[in-house]
DNA sequence: GTCTATAATGTGATAGAC
DNA sequence: GTCTATCACATTATAGAC
């Protein structure tokens, strides 16, 4: 999928208005309002409002699913992997969070073949993190819990932080790194 | 605010319905269908679309507020504080959960005096639990650790546990219980 | 309390001029 | 690449019959 500038221009605008007020709440009015064009223009960039959110969820699903890859390797133990996945989603909540938050509101949305796509990626990368936190628990590194409460807690957590990010945008990565690191494996109690 | 029968079938209807596609996915007409009546009918009932929002959210955030207030006396220990708070969003989660999930993926659809009222609640809300919070961390039962993000841990998964309970209605509050103060209070690892 | 009919407006998308 | 004009349809909501 080749993106032109003007085409990138509008998809990442559109992300930055999708996340604010929902996809069925944007109209392709206001999105060229937003622009500075007229609506029928935007049609000679982009065939349909659904390749838009496609786009903008679609891109940052891969991005996930990439990186759910490079950790998955047997010989990292378990936490080394939990910490690597903290990261990244930290990594993706700072630079992408328009996209993360679409992907998040608004997945739902998508249509056929790309919401097909989109689940595809969310299950495989859900079994992924399962995996690692049952080898956890074999390998004595995590405590012996319901697999699936584990899973939520971390992935309930990460998925949302855009929404805490986006009202502290000069918290550096670092520091939101090692802060989530000790909440979510070590617990908040002394 | 008196809800007839009728206008509370109405209702529990629309929450079921926006939960699953989202405020402004739902139509008039398919709330009426869903009733097995016409469109113009639901009009006898409720004044407007908007009015059927606020009811559902207003209910529950009333809710969230009134239990935080009987959990804030200073008697109680903040570490028991914030386990009365999990479990109470747990009872919601189970009790109410298609009230649950509209609050939290369609506040920002509530226009005016509502949506005023929704944000004056939640931010008594989270200033209640920052307090909680603090009083740990002076007391030395919580780690010293960046508070709001140790507000956002445990929130980010208390609100939007609604989405695992869809998936598994079987399991028991008292196991959700358990298992929820476990991982956000202790921690996963070992 | 529900219906049919309809008003008034908003929507995604296209045609064709420039 | 953007515009004006427009299509075809969906939207919330009201009026008035039954």
């Amino acid at each position: 999928m080749k993106l032109t500038r003007r085409k990138l221009e509008i998809v990442s605008t559109a992300a930055k208005l999708f996340r604010k007020k929902g996809y069925n709440s944007v109209s392709m009015r206001d999105l060229a309002q937003a622009l500075d064009i007229k609506a029928a223009s935007l049609y000679n960039h982009i065939s349909s409002k659904q390749e838009i959110l496609a786009i903008i969820i679609l891109e940052v699903a891969e991005n996930f699913t990439e990186h759910i890859n490079t950790v998955f390797p047997e010989s990292i133990n378990s936490v080394e992997k939990l910490e690597s996945v903290i990261e990244n989603h930290i990594q993706i909540t700072v630079e992408k969070t328009n996209a993360l938050a679409c992907l998040n509101n608004d997945w739902m949305h998508l249509e056929q073949s790309d919401l097909e796509s989109y689940l595809v990626m969310r299950n495989a990368y859900e079994a992924k993190m399962r995996n690692i936190i049952e080898q956890g628990i074999q390998q004595k590194q995590l405590q012996d819990r319901n697999i699936d409460l584990v899973l939520f807690s971390l992935l309930s957590t990460l998925r949302t932080l855009h929404l805490w990010y986006s009202k502290n945008k000069e918290t550096s990565p670092q520091l939101m790194f090692e802060e989530m690191k000790q909440n979510l494996l070590h617990g908040i109690i002394r």
